[in-house]
DNA sequence: TAGATTGTTAATCGATTAACAATC
DNA sequence: TAGATTGTTAATCGATTAACAATC
């Protein structure tokens, strides 16, 4: 078993990382099936099982796949089973609210340094973090064994920074940014614009209602539930 | 022109916005090419001319697309070509940095109202924000004219927040909490965890030099760039 | 006009589904 | 055993591509 990434279609993979996602917050004992994970994601049973045997067989059939060993095993094929050190560049108001954040841990990611251009916050105390100099960078990250990072500086700062970041050693940077930024073809972007998240809900919003306006007393309707997940 | 969203495919859909986010960054005068979109995002050029074809026809052959008014048709055509007013749930550190967020402005979003149940919170200022009760909540939904919350509010209390923004008339949250939350049928929520970000970079981590150490002085390359967006 | 780029078609490619034999 | 659910196949469905006539 265990094929490896390249051969799973682009889509299975962002899939197979949610059902990861929601193994994670189970028990690991318990037994899941196929339709517990259909009702879970919207997808459909047939399309989930699908997906696994991309890479192997996991279930009993009969029975289902156990929590821990399904999660473990898209883990593995996912290349996400490892740790992984971040630091965070640039302690804004985004950045320290960050060095404060608690599930990083959980996914095993180990925030491990803070760092500044500003001469002004470098040396605070933030959280468990005193916040360093980028001057120091390429040190930070060889003595950290840190390879991403998460870029919280001012957009007009972003290239400059991601610049200083590649050439400390990073090769992966989460850019909270708003602003596009050039890397070399070894290092990885993953941008997140709040923006063009709440553009998805507007598009969502304009489907349903429209430009109509709203009933005035909203029902509550709590029943026919829908997971609007993490 | 101008077919409904219902009919584009949904992936054809989050190509729209991504064309649509590239044009805002591009000056209104400007024509641009299937082929520069191309270039700017990835996407082959004959599949941005097959998407936009779904719902309309906007470029000159032997020219391209006046960057106006491609915008404007995306946009229409996705429904997001309206401001919309947004609260923030939860004055923690992470609702507090969005309080001075200043990218919603360009997209039409206001942020217009700030939200907290804690007692020592409501009142306070903040940026331009004073805080107020949840208690007020409908009050201040109906008043502002709002629609759309950023929940950022700690897990625990996710649920809750959630229950209390849709009794008071939200419809589309933008959930922060790392926690999944259910909404009735006619509420949209878009979750978005910084934790599943990071497993995205670590499986593209994996993907390339995987185990194996990094070379001790990493060449820096800036030239052969890669779009790594906002 | 010559050069460029659109809009659209038909062919290809890939992903999803439904069904069911195999298995516990 | 009876009931449940897997793993897998073949058929269907949809999306992408390449090519090019139409247009500026």
């Amino acid at each position: 078993m265990s094929d490896h990434l390249e051969n799973i279609p682009e889509l299975a993979v962002s899939r197979l990382l949610r059902y990861h996602h929601i193994l994670m917050g189970m028990s690991q004992g318990d037994v899941v099936s196929s339709s517990d994970l259909s009702e879970k994601t919207g997808y459909t049973a047939a399309q989930i099982r699908r997906d696994l045997t991309y890479f192997g067989q996991f279930g009993t059939p009969g029975r289902g796949y156990t929590v821990d060993s399904l999660r473990n095993a898209i883990a593995d094929v996912l290349g996400i089973n490892r740790e992984s050190n971040v630091l965070i560049m640039g302690v804004g108001r985004v950045g320290a609210a960050l060095l404060h954040y608690e599930s990083f841990e959980k996914h095993r990611f180990h925030v491990v340094a803070a760092v500044d251009v500003d001469p002004e916050k470098v040396g605070l105390e933030m959280g468990r973090f005193k916040v360093r100099s980028v001057e120091d960078l390429s040190d930070i990250v060889t003595e950290g064994d840190i390879r991403m990072a998460i870029l919280c500086v001012p957009p007009a700062q972003a290239q400059t920074a991601v610049e200083q970041l590649v050439r400390a050693g990073i090769r992966a940077i989460l850019n909270l940014t708003a602003m596009p930024v050039d890397v070399p073809d070894d290092v990885s972007v993953r941008p997140v614009n709040l923006a063009v998240e709440l553009e998805w809900l507007a598009m969502a919003q304009s489907r349903r209602g429209g430009s109509r306006g709203e009933k005035a007393v909203p029902e509550t309707g709590f029943n026919e539930k829908k997971k609007g997940g993490d």
